[in-house]
DNA sequence: CCGTATCCTGCGAGATACTG
DNA sequence: CAGTATCTCGCAGGATACGG
């Protein structure tokens, strides 16, 4: 059975949670980059290759970002050549919900672009 | 009972979907317009009215960019003054899972924040 | 009421090159 | 390997003013 109190329904304080929740996660990168984390503690180049098109850059200044909200930790290892490995937190975690719905949804959204372009 | 098959663990497919909703709901505005639209039709000032700081230009933008994704339908009745309604469609709908999730993280994550603050 | 037309700014983000 | 340092550019998005 399906819990039906999982509505969209908002209140004005609903909003404001959505709202805060999108301000950490925005831009291009956040979400592929704790998805990629989300499935195990990944090193720096790792991380890079898992996403498309990311630069070292971007990802560089994306994990601090995310770090200081405490959806990474970070740890590095004094070795030569170096070694840094990120993880996921429990907060992290709590995102698998967001990331599933959002993968289901894509699906159904392809889908139906499939459909309307299939003249 | 929850279905534990709702984890993040995602294939490189299940990446390209993220990737193409996120690219469907980027921007600022979009998701919260879409949470309006979602408890009924309303017409242009009210979701302006309650989307916090969206300016007429931001909001007719988007509308628009939505519209072509089919995720709000226009309707235009032809009166004085003029009267559009906005609402969604199907397709919208299936988003309920992402805000329903979206929403319960971004209160998780305000939890979290003001516990860290709170020195 | 329901927008559009301009103008303007900052920052998201790519390219490239370089360090410990 | 794991980044930083610049440079650059486009465009998201704000402010303001106006039109049917």
């Amino acid at each position: 059975m399906i819990d039906l109190s999982q509505t969209a329904s908002c209140s004005t304080k609903d909003l404001r949670a959505v709202r805060d929740a999108l301000e950490v996660l925005n831009g291009k990168w956040k979400l592929q980059i704790l998805i990629a984390i989300l499935s195990g503690t990944k090193r720096f180049k790792e991380i890079a290759r898992e996403i498309e098109g990311i630069s070292d850059r971007m990802l560089s200044k994306e994990l601090k970002e995310l770090e200081t909200h405490h959806l990474v930790v970070r740890k590095v290892y004094d070795s030569f050549p170096p070694v840094v490995e990120y993880s996921a937190t429990a907060h992290t975690s709590s995102l698998d919900k967001v990331i599933y719905a959002l993968k289901e949804w894509g699906y159904l959204h392809r889908e139906k672009i499939i459909h309307a372009s299939d003249v």
